[in-house]
DNA sequence: AGCGAAACGGACCTGATTATCCTATTGTCG
DNA sequence: CGACAATAGGATAATCAGGTCCGTTTCGCT
């Protein structure tokens, strides 16, 4: 469903998500809190800083932050770098010809279910992800805890 | 979304469901009409046939058929035996504990994802695509012929 | 019985993905 | 300026999915 860099990649960036402040984030902390390969960790964070998801910084309380506000990151914008999505695009049976017209046996199928997952990837912003709350959360105050603000 | 592996075994058995008659399918036959690998496809086909989806018989005439009427295969059964389908009850962002009570940020988003997914999959039987005509087959007759037919 | 067609099974090759390590570069702070 | 902290980036190793090859077994046919 999705390979293990965008699974990392995806960890990193909830937990980038959810760190309340502006500060930069390093990646040894970063991999320490979602058990993330912390070498492996820091070449995914590198493409994504150059696609432009990610901003970086060197030297001494340097690392990685978000580029931009967290509502305007969407789950797609940290897969697509990372996995050739464009593979959705063609037959899953391998037709030359397949479209809505000349379609293969498969290809509504498919389609439905492409096109929840891509929805689904562009609709869910980082934004959305920070605010969740478990319903063990809402229900027993203990939770609370690492408490953000905001909406 | 489907590995290799998945594809190629859905194209093979859309093929054998496709195709009239009860007669075995040879591997050969099979890999010319879907540009599968003969050899990849023969192993294919062997775990289907070990996870009784197929009948194989060896010998002169041989081949592969379907061990059950089409209606009753259904996607899933195809793709499971091939590809490691638990995966996806596992929490996306490696959280031991991850259900619906308490649960990580991106919980309910692949809850419905993978639902989607796992629900098109099992819905789906070889009868639903044999059956299957795309619209230009309805419309214009030269395409009721028989459409995949090589060698 | 003997031959050839076919699946079966194991060994092996290959490339991509995943992961580690080392050095260079860049920034902060004293 | 010099020491140190941290990412950047290249080289390399390990693992696995995808794919090939070949010998064996099992069957149908003459």
């Amino acid at each position: 469903m999705l390979t293990q860099t965008g699974e990392y990649a995806l960890r990193a960036m909830v937990y980038m998500a959810r760190k309340p402040g502006e500060g930069f984030c390093g990646v040894k902390e970063i991999a320490a809190s979602t058990g993330v390969p912390a070498n492996y960790l820091a070449k995914i964070l590198q493409q994504l800083a150059r696609s432009k998801v990610l901003d970086s910084q060197k030297g001494f309380g340097g690392g990685f932050r978000l580029n931009r506000p967290r509502e305007e990151i969407t789950l797609f914008d940290v897969i697509d770098p990372l996995e050739r999505v464009e593979k959705f695009d063609q037959c899953v049976l391998g037709q030359r010809l397949c479209n809505d017209q000349v379609a293969c046996p498969l290809h509504e199928t498919w389609k439905a279910i492409r096109g929840q997952y891509l929805g689904s990837l562009h609709s869910t912003t980082l934004q959305d992800i920070a605010d969740f709350r478990s319903k063990a959360e809402l229900l027993d105050p203990k939770f609370t805890a690492p408490a953000l603000s905001k909406r």
